[in-house]
DNA sequence: AAAGGACATGTAATCGATTCCACACATGTT
DNA sequence: AACATGTGTGGAATCGATTACATGTCCTTT
């Protein structure tokens, strides 16, 4: 591996000089060449490690996810890449697998790795998540929950769910039943669930315990969450069903299908994320698009903006959109 | 930030000591005792900066892909880190978009990062390529293509292919239609290509121009090519389409679906890829399943051993499985 | 003609770790 | 008693860059 030094002696200049070549300093066009033509004949390229030992920078920043491989999690991954990849900044990727400490390992071993920045996709909200977090002293962005003193974006989890709980309602459905997750996920567990709950006392519609069930996201959970709510009331079927992720509303379709319920004239179904597979199903699925690259890419602007300069931590609200297709 | 130095200093030692603490050299149970105690509370970690610097790893590898957001992309993602982050190495992810200068320059800016190896979701083969990951020097995996001179992992694309096309026949399907890729993607645009023309020469079944198209992965190109067949051969349709990919395919299905075909009696279709929607088509689509995940998993095993110790360039072949499902 | 500024380059300290070598002491071996 | 061996610690060089400061030209200005 050549290093700076050699670049220097084969250039006769002293190292500086090199260096300054590389940061725009002063250099005379003259050496400025001599330094570029064996900078491209030995392929050199500095050292990002000592030049980050120095600086203080990496040019890298921390992304951790709940899980690598879901549609959500890639685009908004890949949101974030086409932002920071502009500047120059490469993303390093870590996988908590749902682990509420692996959260808390990863901040410790980003920050240890001189990453700029880190943008975490949370799940859950806990005090040693906070304190780790503040403790890390670094440019922080969370997505998806709001994290107090944190610079957070938010999908409007609690009017979305509100919003196509109205929708089913302006669809003549009375009797919505709900399959939901658990509470530890204040967005996706509490908010949601909020959002359809309201809505129904708002508009006087029944509320009832057996239509009500909580998934873990997988789309085999949703499937046995329709069994249930099917099975718990034979006597008082509900006419539409409501999954807070795509992906259990596919495991409820695939149910109701198997049973021989037809959708939407026996039963409705709605979910939230957009999917590429909600648009592709039969019937196509209503669901909300929460723009998850866009959240990338917004969480990726924030994020270099404080690391030019400290910023108050706020929190944005995404949009989102009601897509309603054939399955309502 | 504490350094290494402030903990020395607070325990009374010298900053060797503390750094055998980590390492494990001799250190006596006492003072190994103290210096952990101040690390604690500090909540000192080790800047691997610096330790990347003087021991020239720096625990992190490499991954380059074509784009980051495809299921394909994620399932390799995931199983590679599955992999490597019980070695407590992290990925450092970069994205081509599709370009080829890209990867040769990711691949000099991984170098100057340091990372322990790079594995490459190649989307094709040109001698820069190979001569840039030659410079690199580092141990390396290429998924996907078989590039000579670098260890690679590979689907069985020309069996896969033809596995498929026979199963079509099996179906009793004469008239098979084809929409591929372009052929700079030896992989998916050659060697699939292959294994449909060599199936259809050996069965003697007809091959026809106007039954073979060329999309670009996408959804809308599987539609626009199913189009262009049915336009094209409208006195001689074709019983059965192939496509390359699952998203194509899909793309397919719904041309035809708006078009009045019904699938499989009118027109079968087939893809290749196992895309989690490909299960909950309707119908559901036949595909064949690559073990993405496998591939990544491996791909990181390999890597992890040719980083201890240099191997022979070597190939593997994955095994993929034909998932028949109610499409064909 | 002396002073000041712009330009070009070099010297050396520094970033935060690892690691070779030296040294001190205690214990075991012959 | 002399020597080897094992254990625990520190000193100092080193990794490859950046950067404050110093130095030396050469030109312009007054």
């Amino acid at each position: 591996m050549t290093t700076i030094n050699d670049i220097a002696k084969m250039a006769n200049v002293s190292r500086t000089t090199v260096s300054r070549v590389f940061n725009n300093g002063y250099v005379s066009e003259d050496v400025r060449k001599r330094i570029m033509k064996i900078v491209e004949e030995t392929g050199y390229t500095p050292s990002l490690s000592a030049k980050s030992l120095r600086t203080k920078k990496s040019g890298v920043i921390g992304v951790i996810l709940p899980k690598i491989s879901t549609e959500t999690a890639s685009r908004v991954v890949s949101g974030i890449n086409e932002v920071v990849a502009k500047e120059n900044f490469q993303i390093l990727l870590t996988d908590t697998e749902l682990k509420k400490e692996k959260e808390i390992e990863y901040i410790r071993l980003l920050k240890s790795r001189h990453v700029d920045g880190i943008i975490l996709l949370a799940t859950n909200i806990n005090a040693d998540l906070i304190k780790a977090i503040s403790a890390a002293d670094l440019p922080f962005i969370s997505i998806g929950q709001d994290l107090p003193g944190v610079t957070s974006i938010l999908y409007d989890d609690y009017h979305a769910a509100s919003d196509l709980t109205n929708l089913l309602v302006a669809n003549h459905h009375k009797k919505i039943a709900f399959i939901g997750v658990g509470e530890e996920d204040p967005s996706v567990g509490r908010q949601r669930k909020m959002g359809y709950l309201d809505t129904l006392a708002k508009t006087n519609l029944p509320i009832r315990e057996e239509w009500i069930e909580e998934g873990d996201f997988s789309i085999e959970s949703g499937y046995e969450c329709a069994k249930k709510i099917i099975r718990n009331s034979e006597k008082n079927l509900p006419t539409a069903i409501f999954a807070v992720t795509d992906r259990m509303a596919i495991g409820a379709m695939e149910y109701l299908r198997e049973q021989g319920y037809s959708i939407p004239q026996d039963i409705a179904v709605a979910g939230i994320g957009a999917s590429t597979m909600s648009k592709h199903l039969t019937p196509p699925l209503t669901t909300v698009d929460y723009y998850n690259k866009d959240a990338g890419k917004k969480a990726a602007q924030l994020l270099l903006a404080q690391m030019v300069q400290k910023k108050d931590k706020e929190k944005y609200t995404q949009t989102y959109r009601l897509i309603k297709r054939d399955s309502v």
